[in-house]
DNA sequence: CTGAAAGCGCTTACAG
DNA sequence: CTGAAAGCGCTTACAG
């Protein structure tokens, strides 16, 4: 028998008697038979392998980026993928090492910024991508975001609904935005904006991304604010800290003051959070890139077929954290 | 100039005259030139690839398995290698996937249980694993794991020499001694040894693994106790729902109660805990393995050279929650 | 339905 | 110090 009538029965491209497919398989498991992958990947120009570019910030959550992890290996396994993982500070170094070596069939960027200096050397790779994040610039690759205008809204909108005057949005730190997370402005912005519409004060301010600098911001502004009825959180450390703030001035959620956050169910699990919050769905959006990512690199997207820029709609879990202000709120 | 002089050039694996080393290393440059990994790997049967077998557990908490995941990725790179991330359930079907299929040189196994289903495999397999966690049988690994029995010893003769008489030690949940998880066993055999040595009365429990359980566990050991004045614990979701539990029982540490831990400072950090602790080493036991493992398949270990089981100290991280009990102590 | 051959892009003995 | 060739282990047109 022929080489090639062997990889024709293992790989099923060319139809093969049933006869010799079977003693095919049975040769393959008695010697425990694994195709080499760098022949594999020489011979085809396919290495089923996804490049994932993380980087471990050291203010960001453990939590979060677990779950994009998880997101995103799980969906390429499902996919027949395995996953690279780079977590290297010099992010375009790596990108450009493992596209040019063609290690990776495609790649997936986490954490984009708004001028993400990885995005340059993508677009000039031979390797399609996707990302998670949005760029301000998104020609040549797909992109994956929560909708954080529409959150924004959600949190402003929802307490304006129950009835609440006077809010206070804590965002993440300005160093966030400085480094590129102009997800932290469209949030905010969105929400002023809606508060604007509604008829309602709303203080915005940039919190801390560590304890214990972040309890000392949640108390100066509920000191600042004393007619403020409803917080909205953008900063997972705020999150965390808040219950203890709350105790210690022996305030209620929600009989004295409503909270919403903006983070995965997850994050809530892991500190016991009793708020509701915007699902920031971090293991959805690393999936959805992954599937997008993979129908690119298989070529099933339609010739011509655009890229996408496709925002997950805030869901709000109700974890019963929000209520009317009643006349005995946070006198 | 032949294909062979050029290949000389880049690697330097044969002398070759200044002239056209530069001759080579400018063309190379201006084309962009990087080597293919297929071919190279084919060519070389390495492919300068670590695979990192992981496993999210539901129970296990993010800052950990993300601590592990750097101290891989960082080192991993400092040496030249890349890293294939597994998460998938199925790990000896990973495991036996990646290194059948030549796609790695090496393999790191996080979160190895006592009688780990993945080490079959490893040992079958052609490349050299190096393991975080102690198995039952280490022959043929290289194993890497936090001196867990020490532990026990240091955190009970610490609270013995400051005076403490009764202390309760809350290890992780049940299930995980149940899937392998026998550091669980080690640090509280060492605990009870010791206590008895000291002549200290040392109640034991397994404590849940999430929110609001272990509060109620914890609650409920503070209720059948009142005569302890000191907690250890095993087990991180406790440290992370002790402060609310204190505070509401109005209970100061160290005043009322010393408490010890055993997590990472990263840990500490991501709940601000102010509990003294062991240091759990989850960067430095990635690094380690890492570490050995590329001398394994560097062969820099002279021949024959038996395979390590390494111990990392532990430390103690004073953040000042231990001190002599009080005649007011928890009264 | 099957075979024989070329080729993927490197590295590395073998010659000189 | 350099060249020409073989070979790593697959896949895939090309023939039949």
């Amino acid at each position: 028998m022929a080489r090639s009538t062997a990889s024709y029965a293992l790989t099923g491209k060319r139809a093969v008697s049933d006869e010799v497919r079977a003693r095919v398989r049975q040769a393959a498991l008695e010697l425990g038979y694994t195709p080499n992958a760098g022949a594999r990947a020489l011979a085809t120009s396919r290495s089923n392998v996804i490049g994932l570019l993380a980087q471990f910030l050291p203010d960001e959550f453990a939590p979060a980026m677990l779950q994009y992890l998880q997101g995103v290996t799980d969906t390429a396994r499902d996919l027949g993928y395995d996953i690279l993982l780079s977590s290297d500070s010099d992010g375009p170094g790596a990108l450009k090492r493992i596209t040019d070596s063609r290690m990776v069939d495609g790649v997936v960027l986490l954490n984009v910024a708004e001028d993400d200096d990885r995005l340059p050397v993508l677009r000039a790779a031979a390797q399609p991508g996707a990302l998670v994040g949005l760029p301000r610039d998104c020609t040549g690759v797909d992109v994956f975001d929560l909708d954080f205008e529409e959150a924004g809204r959600a949190m402003v909108e929802h307490l304006a609904r129950l009835g609440h005057r006077e809010l206070i949005l804590v965002s993440q730190p300005e160093h966030v935005v400085e480094r590129g997370g102009a997800y932290v402005w469209r949030l905010q912005n969105a929400a002023v904006q809606a508060a604007a519409a509604k008829g309602v004060v709303l203080h915005t301010v940039f919190g801390a991304a560590t304890q214990p600098d972040i309890g000392r911001d949640l108390h100066a502004l509920l000191d600042a604010h004393p007619g403020a009825t409803g917080l909205l959180l953008n900063n997972e450390a705020a999150a965390a800290a808040l219950p203890t703030v709350l105790r210690s001035r022996d305030i209620e959620s929600p009989a004295d003051l409503s909270v919403i956050g903006r983070y995965s169910d997850e994050f809530a699990r892991t500190f016991s959070l009793p708020y509701s919050s915007i699902e920031s769905a971090p293991d959805r959006l690393g999936r959805m890139a992954v599937r997008q990512l993979v129908r690119r690199i298989e070529n099933q997207v339609p010739d011509g077929d655009p890229y996408v820029v496709r925002f997950v709609h805030p869901e709000l879990v109700d974890r019963g954290s929000t209520a009317a202000p009643t006349s005995a709120s946070r006198q």
